[in-house]
DNA sequence: TTTAATAGTGCATTATAACGCACTATTTTA
DNA sequence: TAAAATAGTGCGTTATAATGCACTATTAAA
């Protein structure tokens, strides 16, 4: 799949916040197999797991309008 | 699950486009059943399965750190 | 370096998402 | 209204997400 964006996201922000995978997996209560292969770029997370992390990590998980290439 | 706000958005995005879940669902590439499933509030879905309903109605999926605001 | 901590992978199991089909329910239109 | 269009559901099948365990790989600390 193209979640780069949002695994980065993810990744960017734990590490930003100085945890650790298990600890995030603990914390959100996805399974920190479930996280690491999700981090490392493999998968179609749900959108349970996704919010999980999201909510642990503060965030949230959105659609929006795209913005119309503002060139 | 709690996701009302994301089967809101893309719900409301549908409709306001004047696009039925059938047209929805063959420009996605999602299925029929599926988007139903997910529009009636129910199921979890992938991130796959939104990532395509997003991309056909011109939405993006993205995490964003919450706002401190919620008064 | 060596060791400890953290990150990533292979395998197997279980739960469930996605799906089509055939149907009912609701909403819209003529 | 009646009928046509659209939305929602029950059931069964198939594909795969989530998971734990045991391992290897990489990175950070002593």
């Amino acid at each position: 799949m193209h979640f780069s964006n949002l695994i980065n996201s993810i990744k960017e922000r734990r590490e930003m916040l100085k945890v650790t995978q298990e600890t995030l997996a603990e914390l959100s209560g996805v399974g920190l197999r479930t996280l690491k292969q999700f981090e490392s770029g493999k998968g179609n997370p749900t959108a349970e797991t996704l919010h999980k992390l999201a909510d642990a990590l503060g965030m949230e998980l959105t659609f929006q309008v795209k913005k119309t290439t503002p060139e």
